[in-house]
DNA sequence: GCTATACTTCAACGCACATTGAATCATTTC
DNA sequence: GAAATGATTCAATGTGCGTTGAAGTATAGC
């Protein structure tokens, strides 16, 4: 229960692709709306009041961002139908608590100014101890 | 463990405020830093490597969003440390959840195109036994 | 008083990106 | 074949916002 190991600035870059991508608010209002469902692009359009090609070009951007399936209909390959991927969804959830839980909230003096060189008295408790 | 409300979109304006103001890739490391604990603003700028003034202001962005909470220096009040708000971040992480929680994901054939109006076997069965 | 330090604010710039409207593509239907 | 339908792609536009550099504020030390 004790060293926890900074984890990796790394996928900062990642994240904060992923979370642009689902920070517009039309994007979040569709994934919103996959979330509860299969839905196909005319339908979303209704919904959002929005025109075809710009429901278009936020699916697009969310299927770049492999957060949205797409699947042409058996019977009539117009008809586009799309669906959350489940999966990336998934990923999307743990790395959100990676960097969000509340678990990773830690105790820390800065390492500078007067309150980073003053000596506190628990830290002269702990000094003591330890030496 | 039925009828889920279908989450209202009147919060998703509020929640895609906050995903951007989470999605920007200096923020988003800057919210890291501070989840590790306190941070003045030469400290953020030197782990950045970010001017002083650009730290400032993503803070501010931060603060307006309720996110960041600062405090002065009891000594030296030139000195100036940022914390993160765990009200907010609590009240984040249960809005995030309401959005993109598993749970939420649900079963649905789209209401037009052929697979809307299309009667699948299984839905046939369900209509014998409620009908 | 004057200078140094820690941080903030301001104005100007530049770019990413959502939006618009038209054109294009791929199927289906007649 | 031609017309219609569902969806995509393209070029042009507008703007929000992160960045830059300089000026400003506040406190501390001398």
């Amino acid at each position: 229960m004790s060293s926890t190991p900074v984890p990796l600035p790394g996928n900062v870059q990642n994240m904060a692709e992923l979370l642009r991508v689902v920070a517009e608010p039309k994007r979040l209002l569709i994934l919103d709306l996959l979330m509860q469902g299969v839905h196909c692009n005319c339908e979303l359009g209704k919904a959002l009041q929005l025109a075809p090609n710009l429901i278009s070009h936020h699916l697009s951007v969310l299927r770049k961002a492999g957060l949205v399936d797409m699947e042409r209909d058996a019977l009539d390959a117009r008809w586009v139908y799309y669906t959350i991927n489940r999966a990336a969804l998934d990923e999307l959830n743990n790395a959100w608590d990676v960097f969000f839980g509340p678990a990773r909230i830690q105790p820390r003096r800065p390492s500078c100014g007067p309150a980073g060189t003053l000596i506190l008295d628990d830290e002269m408790d702990r000094r003591q101890h330890n030496e």
